[in-house]
DNA sequence: GTCGATCGATTACACTTGTGATCGAATTGA
DNA sequence: TCAATTCGATCACAAGTGTAATCGATCGAC
């Protein structure tokens, strides 16, 4: 069959993000870095990281383009190819799986496995810090508690 | 560097844990809880959660045993199956492939991306931020810091 | 002692995933 | 003009996964 098929659909937005494997994401990843690529760019991107040959990385391209995470515009002969999902919705999603998966949904004991493990840097623990003590002030500020 | 590789382990012990999908997750989930049970003890465990025939937990546990996650010994009839693999170690290492893979080996961003979507109750924020002290605490306790 | 219920063992089967190779058309350098 | 290169399209193929069913032995109820 010819491509009919491969038409970039209008539609610039998905609902449900796509399962997205573990090489997919390496892909898609680059592509939310680039915003825009041909193959070669993201060939290109991961040499060196990656021991894939440029078939390896296209035939995850095209997975990707059929399970919708990707579109793509000819120009000229090559295809530039760009995210039709985002990364914020894909990350979210890729998370809460996890975290429901593997603690039973809640943070607190994932993060308590990586401090045993000192996996944090210094740095990062003080980030942290200031993350959730910034999102405490919000909430004790948008939800009025009862002092006692 | 603190964080030295732990204790030498004995030679029996499995060192590299295997490899667990979704499905089986599931169920190595129950034997970590149960210690030690029978096929039948996780499928009534998983009744109205999971909506699994008998056959299918049978099947997982079978996987699970190949892939020396589980381990058995014999009781009349049946198989009494336990871990043979630790549940730390397991969640450990799913949890640092899945923040490599998506976050860059980073917690802090994993943290953010729940705290914007509000995924954590006040108690849980409290938690983590009591987490995040009590190791900074001990960090700077270990490691002195160049004196003002 | 026979028959059905019940074990674990073995088999099934379609789908996904990782990792490419081949093919035909278009492009380009000589 | 023609051979080599280079796209995307299509095909390949083994391993892993989800989801069971069938088979042969055994145990318990008559």
């Amino acid at each position: 069959m010819p491509a009919a098929k491969p038409t970039p659909r209008s539609a610039e937005e998905i609902e449900t993000v796509p399962p997205i494997s573990d090489a997919e994401w390496v892909v898609m990843t680059e592509f939310w870095r680039l915003g825009e690529a041909t193959a070669k760019d993201v060939v290109q991107a991961l040499e060196g990281r990656q021991a894939w040959k440029p078939k390896t990385v296209q035939s995850l391209i095209n997975r990707l383009v059929q399970k919708g995470a990707l579109g793509f515009r000819q120009q000229g002969r090559e295809y530039v190819y760009l995210p039709r999902v985002e990364e914020d919705r894909c990350v979210h999603e890729a998370s809460r799986t996890f975290v429901d998966r593997v603690f039973g949904g809640k943070l607190a004991p994932l993060l308590a496995c990586f401090l045993e493990r000192q996996e944090c840097t210094p740095a990062e623990l003080e980030e942290m810090r200031k993350l959730l003590e910034l999102q405490q002030k919000q909430l004790s500020q948008s939800a009025p508690e009862h002092q006692p």
